[in-house]
DNA sequence: AACTGCGTACCATTACAGTA
DNA sequence: TACTGTAATGGTACGCAGTT
């Protein structure tokens, strides 16, 4: 079986509950600690609820002074006052399982009834529903003597103290869920309700802080003005179309002020949404478009645009998307769109911290795809074919499923888009099977060219955009792989392409490229050079994906969701 | 405003021709 | 005939332009 930890929340609600876990762990089974985790828990998110919540107002003069509650067994008297968590933590160690065991749980077993003496009028139904639940939860509770009492104290200040309110008084603990799914599964669904709403933030629709931007023109009827056509894709967002010439099509576009969004509403769903930055006189865009700005005093663009490149974005997208071959987003879409919306002093802080992640990002890109090998290094080396110092090229047909072995800029390979083949075609593809220090070289598509070596011993396989090159004694896999990647190669490879319609090497006119050669030793020292150079990279790549992941932290946080190691699992076996 | 069409790019799969 | 290596094909995605 495999088993799966989900985590729903902040790093510190997760803490405590790990604390809560290993404090109560004399209590008994897993299942009887997480059943005395929630009751405590929903003790404290009721009087949040009670202290904060509009809707629970009239409930708290049940706790004032003048309401008295009888303990059955003892027979003394106290006020309800005593019957709020909060005074829990009051309490001595000693003291604390009998209040629970006594007072609170008998207490709150009938609190409908205590609830409608002092409500007027009906209970709102969310009243209603929470006072059901709770009932439903302490009619059977009773915390054995095995919980250990000096710990219950601890226990108590961990929930009273780290568990946030603001995080407890979003929670709605029924939702849409039945009753009957709740009494069965109670303790499930409360918990994940407990850690899942973790927004730090108010939530707001965003249709109070758009305005739409119809200001449309057609350049074909101002031929006297120069535009600058503006386009937005995926991967870069906004970007200056050179190519379009919007004066020769009939067609009318938007005019685009800085700072304003443009998306597309047709591809939305993979991301084609972006700010615009660039402040050109006359820049426009087309008008099948959605553009529009946001009231900045309090909604910081960049803060928003972060947000639309956030998961959450494109999941609405997604759920919006309805219908038909080809979406259509539509701008009241966007207006229904919820955010949380911190201040616009955090706004400005939290764009702050992106920023920085984002001047790491560019520069390690900058300098990764500037870097070239130095070829300098194989100056004065007399050329030799290729074939002479291979044993083996090959590559063949792609077997069913694919199975695809990607190369970065750095020549290292990246196995984490690798396709799983079985067995049976693995055997069948003998001659496409990969060997420890094999050379790739990519020989179709736009990556034409780039080279990696095989360092690790695993049983894989290569499609047909992929040769082998399994060299001889005379060559060192590392060399062949560096020589590959100096611009000579490149250009002879490059060369080969031309005048064919298609990009693509064969395997003889791989044979016939023209490496400089020296011997195994001189190799080494070569490759030695170069190694250093390339940990340096290795760490420049290692910064920018860091980078990338505290971005993706930032904007974790903001929305309130699982911000640790997700979802460790254990892959069932595949027979 | 909403929908449809077009040119391009990419890529897995299929078809086919050459060879052992 | 079986197997290989290469070319063609067809499906899908993208970024608009154009039509209704």
């Amino acid at each position: 079986m495999g088993r799966s930890t989900v985590h729903y929340a902040d790093n510190k609600t997760n803490n405590a509950l790990k604390k809560l876990h290993n404090k109560l762990r004399p209590a008994g089974t897993p299942a009887q600690r997480v059943e005395y985790i929630i009751e405590l828990l929903l003790l404290k998110i009721f009087e949040t609820k009670i202290k904060q919540d509009d809707e629970f107002k009239p409930l708290r003069k049940l706790f004032s002074k003048d309401n008295i509650w009888k303990n059955p067994k003892t027979g003394v008297e106290e006020t309800n006052e005593n019957r709020l968590f909060s005074y829990l933590p009051t309490v001595s160690n000693e003291q604390i399982l009998s209040e629970l065991n006594d007072n609170f749980f008998p207490f709150y077993s009938s609190i409908q009834h205590i609830a409608r003496q002092v409500f007027e009028g009906n209970l709102p139904q969310k009243v209603q529903d929470q006072l059901v639940l709770i009932e439903e939860v302490f009619n059977n509770s009773n915390f054995t003597n095995n919980v250990n009492t000096g710990n219950l104290g601890e226990v108590i200040s961990i929930v009273a103290n780290d568990i946030e309110e603001l995080r407890l008084l979003k929670t709605d603990l029924l939702g849409d869920v039945p009753i009957d799914f709740i009494a069965e599964h109670k303790e499930i669904y409360v918990i994940k309700e407990v850690l899942k709403s973790g927004a730090k933030y108010p939530m707001v629709k965003l249709k109070d802080y758009l305005i739409l931007n119809e200001h449309k023109v057609k350049p074909s009827q101002n031929s006297d003005v120069n535009y600058e056509v503006l386009g937005v894709s995926n991967e870069v967002g906004i970007f200056l179309n050179e190519k379009l010439q919007a004066e020769e099509t009939n067609q009318s576009y938007f005019v685009v002020a800085k700072n304003e969004f443009c998306c597309n509403p047709y591809r939305i769903n993979v991301g084609s949404i972006g700010l615009n930055t660039n402040d050109y006189d006359n820049q426009i865009i087309s008008g099948a478009y959605i553009v529009f700005a946001c009231k900045e005093d309090e909604l910081n663009p960049k803060y928003l645009d972060a947000l639309f490149k956030s998961k959450g974005f494109l999941g609405y997208v997604n759920d919006k998307a309805n219908g038909g071959v080809r979406i259509n987003f539509k701008f009241e879409d966007m207006k229904s769109w919820e955010i949380p919306l911190p201040s616009i002093n955090e706004q400005k802080a939290i764009v702050a911290q992106i920023e920085k992640q984002k001047a790491i990002i560019e520069g390690a890109e900058k300098v990764l795809k500037n870097w070239g090998i130095d070829e300098t290094v194989f100056t004065n080396l007399p050329f030799s074919e290729l074939d002479k110092h291979l044993l083996f090229v090959s590559s063949c047909a792609t077997p069913l499923g694919g199975s695809n072995v990607y190369i970065d800029a750095n020549g290292v390979l990246d196995f984490s888009d690798a396709v799983l083949i079985s067995k049976e075609v693995h055997a069948k593809m003998k001659r496409t099977q990969v060997k420890k220090s094999d050379v790739f070289l990519n020989i179709t598509g736009a990556s034409t060219g780039r080279s990696a070596v095989m360092y690790e011993d695993l049983e894989a396989n290569v499609n047909q955009h992929v040769a082998i090159l399994r060299t001889n004694k005379t060559l060192l896999p590392e060399y062949l792989s560096s020589v590959l990647d100096t611009p000579n190669l490149q250009s002879q490879i490059d060369k080969l392409q031309i005048g064919s319609s298609r990009q693509g090497l064969n395997f003889d006119q791989i044979r016939k490229l023209k490496i400089p050669i020296t011997d195994i030793d001189s190799q080494r020292q070569i490759i030695l050079e170069l190694n250093s150079q390339l940990q340096i990279l290795n760490g420049i790549s290692k910064m920018k994906v860091d980078a990338e992941k505290k971005i993706n932290k930032i904007l974790a946080d903001v929305w309130g969701i699982e911000t640790v190691e997700p979802v460790a699992m254990e892959a069932e076996e595949v027979g």
